[in-house]
Formats: C-alpha cells, structure tokens, sequence
DNA sequence: AAATCAAATTAGGCTAATCTAATTAAATTT
DNA sequence: AAATTTAATTAGATTAGCCTAATTTGATTT
C-alpha cells in the first residue's frame, strides 16, 4: 500500500496534470504540497522507482498508468465521503473538505463501494466534482464558467472552480445554490459585473470575479 | 494533535490497564504492539516528554488522565465506527475490526458527535462493547463470563471476549446472536461443556472456551 | 549473600520525509 | 554567443519510529 504523503502527491500531480498540461514542474508540486522543492525531487525518485511516476532529471515528470489510477481511487474516496458527510452528517458544503482529506485515505476498496451504495451512487460532490466510478472512469462534463456566456444566455449552476469557504459562504449570502437555473439579465461593459437572473425574478450582481468561478450547463 | 502510532500506543496501554492492571510492563506492550522492546521503551520517553504517560525507568508505566483521554476518545472513535460499518454500510460483525482501526484516527470532534448522532447515540458497538459518551464516560457494564454462571441460570448475551473474526463465525454459525436469552440447561462435569438452550426450546452444546468468550447480563 | 535468569535499557543504525545551503542545469536577456 | 536569472538537483542534517546487539537492572534461586 502507499503512504499518505505518497497519496497526496500523486493526488497533487493528478491535479496540475489537469490544469496545467501533462508535464509538472517541480516547483509547481513543491508550491501545491507545501513543501520545498528538494522534497519533491526526493519524493518523485522514490515514486518513480515505484513506478508511479516518470520523471528525468530537470526534465519535469507525468504520472504512469499506475500513478493515474491510484489518484482517481483518492479523488473517489474524498469525493464520496464529502457526500456523506453532507447527505447524511448534516456538514455544510464549506466545511467538508478537511474532513474528506483524512478520509480519503482509508484503504479499502469494499469500505468506498459500500458507500457509493449506501449514498445512491452519487454523480457529483457538494461542490459539482464529478464522482469516478468504481473503475475510475469520470463522467465527461459539458460545464464552462459563466463568465464565457453571454448576455440573455441561460444556464444550470452545477459546480465552483473556486472550493474556498470564503467563496461558498458568499454564495449561501447571495442565495446562490447548486442545481439552480441562472440567466444573465445583462453585463455591465466597464468592468464586467454579471446581473443574473434566479429563479423567481430574483435578480442579483455579481462581480466577474465571481462569474469566473462559476460552472454552468447550457 | 497526535500521531496515528501515538494513539494506537494510548490505546494499547489502556487496555492492558483495564485487564491487567494500573501498571504496564514494556515487554506487554511490545507484545500486543507487534514491535520489540526497546521500541517501546524510545516511545515511552517521548510520551512521557508529552505528559501523555508516566515512566520511571525499569519501573512500568501507565497513563496520565491527558493520556487516559485520548486513548478513550479514540476507543470511542472505533466503536461508533464499527456501528455505522455495520448498521448503515451492512458489514458483518467479523469485518469491521481493521476498518475501524483506520477510522478511529480521523481528528475531528465535530465529525465523531454527529455520527453519534446519526446512529441514535448508540450504547454499544457491534460486539457489545461500550461506547463511552461526548465527555469520555463510559456506561458501567453488570455483564459477566457465561461460564461463570450455574445451571438453570438465564442470563441475555451482551457481548463478546474474544473479538476474532473465527469466533464470531462460529457463534453465527452456531445461531448465537447479541441479546438473545440464553440459559443454561446443564454443564458436563468432565469437561465443562455447557448445554444452552437458546429462544424456543433450541439447545446447542458449547466448549468451555466457548462459554468462556461470552459475556452475559442476568 | 551470591549466582543466575529475565526484563529493560542503552548504543548505534536504518528508512521516509522533510529541511538549508551549495551547486548545476536550463532559460532568458543583453 | 555571453551573461544573467531562475529552476532543479545534490549534499548533508534532522526527526519519528523502528531494528539488533550489548549492557544493565531487578527478581529469583541456590
């Protein structure tokens, strides 16, 4: 088995695969671990003697076959324990992500299965993470930001980019939830603030900022 | 906060206590660890550097009540664990154990209370085991050794001795399940063989080493 | 009380994961 | 192309938790 230091890089790496292209800098792992960067060149020559990893010197590194699918297990566990704890524990959805990083790192394959059982076999988070199956396959999402649309477009909320409480507890302020139908009322030229339309006729403003970290379905 | 090997050590120590007495000798706990004894006696320092143990040298140890808490809470941790493992996830009673041994170390507060209280603030684990409350309380139990009971004695099975997955099969096997009335129908002289007879008028024979692992309240 | 035996501790080493300081490699500017 | 800046690596230490081998402490016999 991995250890939990091992799990959270390949989990890290997976991530800025994701994002930034396929090949990781080791500065950027160093950032997103919080450690410094000769850490990270230890670790990666451990992992790639395991096979987790190709990496050449000074020449970044990408996960392997192997790599990839220990990371999708984590990215499954955190994501359903997240959903228990909100379904079922009554957590609110700013306060689950700690919780879910221990979590995650239970190893027992029966143990996540049970619960995607138990849980209705969720497709999302609290959050809109899509959910991978059991044999790690991620359900494809047509979502882009809002901040991509246009002025009349309509669209479903189904996720954030931005997981921070601070930008969750706005959200809950604005009444601003997952699932709700969302249309822009207009666009403000000068500095881009969205006046959206919720349901009801309920019309709120919000900065691009904001827009920016809001992922819709159309 | 405490690391995972601290608290598996907190524990063992409490119930060495429990069993066998206030003070704990460094080769008891090697054991029941699984590590050799200067190992224990390099932890020991360093725990009691932490205030979580007293230790003299070459004169045993036991915990402080900072110590005794944490050991406690964990213990708590594990038991409500394995209820949920069993009553929502639907385990056995025999597959819970190495699952919980991982649960019981997630650090949260907030998380243990509201899966007590989702569980209905439940008493005791699948084995009949307490489950100490919110303060580290632990309810008092009346229960005792089935072989220490006389014919014609009745009592209700409560819980279990040995916890290993081959005797809860066996009681499985056998039809013997947590809070059924047992009586004593007779015990063989020769070899202490006791005659049970279980809900409606069905009798089966136990070993010694059987009527020895059960615990009953009468 | 001396001798023996068992239990506990000290001494010295190992590995995983981290660090700082020094060095090398790669990319960018001039 | 040379010089400079930035990124990555090597070198050498540290800490937690473990090990084996050697020694000390304490309990038990004689």
């Amino acid at each position: 088995m991995h250890s939990f230091t091992e799990e959270n890089y390949l989990k890290a790496i997976y991530k800025l695969q994701e994002t930034n292209g396929e090949v990781v800098a080791t500065s950027a792992l160093a950032q997103v671990m919080g450690v410094h960067a000769p850490s990270v060149t230890d670790m990666l020559k451990r992992m790639a003697g395991k096979k987790l990893v190709t990496y050449q010197k000074s020449k970044g590194f990408k996960l392997t076959e192997k790599g990839k699918q220990v990371a999708v297990g984590i990215i499954r566990n955190h994501r359903l324990w997240e959903v228990f704890l909100v379904d079922k524990l009554g957590f609110r959805w700013d306060e689950v992500h700690d919780l879910a990083e221990q979590l995650e790192h239970i190893h027992s394959e029966a143990l996540v299965n049970k619960l995607d059982v138990y849980l209705g076999y969720p497709k999302a988070d609290p959050h809109g993470d899509p959910i991978p199956d059991a044999n790690g396959v991620l359900p494809k999402s047509k979502s882009v930001l809002l901040s991509t649309l246009k002025d009349g477009d309509k669209g479903t909320f189904t996720g954030v980019t931005d997981h921070s409480a601070a930008f969750l507890n706005y959200l809950d302020k604005t009444g601003i939830s997952l699932g709700d139908s969302i249309k822009i009322k207009c666009i403000e030229e000068y500095d881009q603030t969205f006046t959206l339309q919720l349901k009801e006729k309920k019309e709120v403003d919000v900065s691009f900022k904001v827009a920016n970290s809001l992922l819709v379905n159309n």
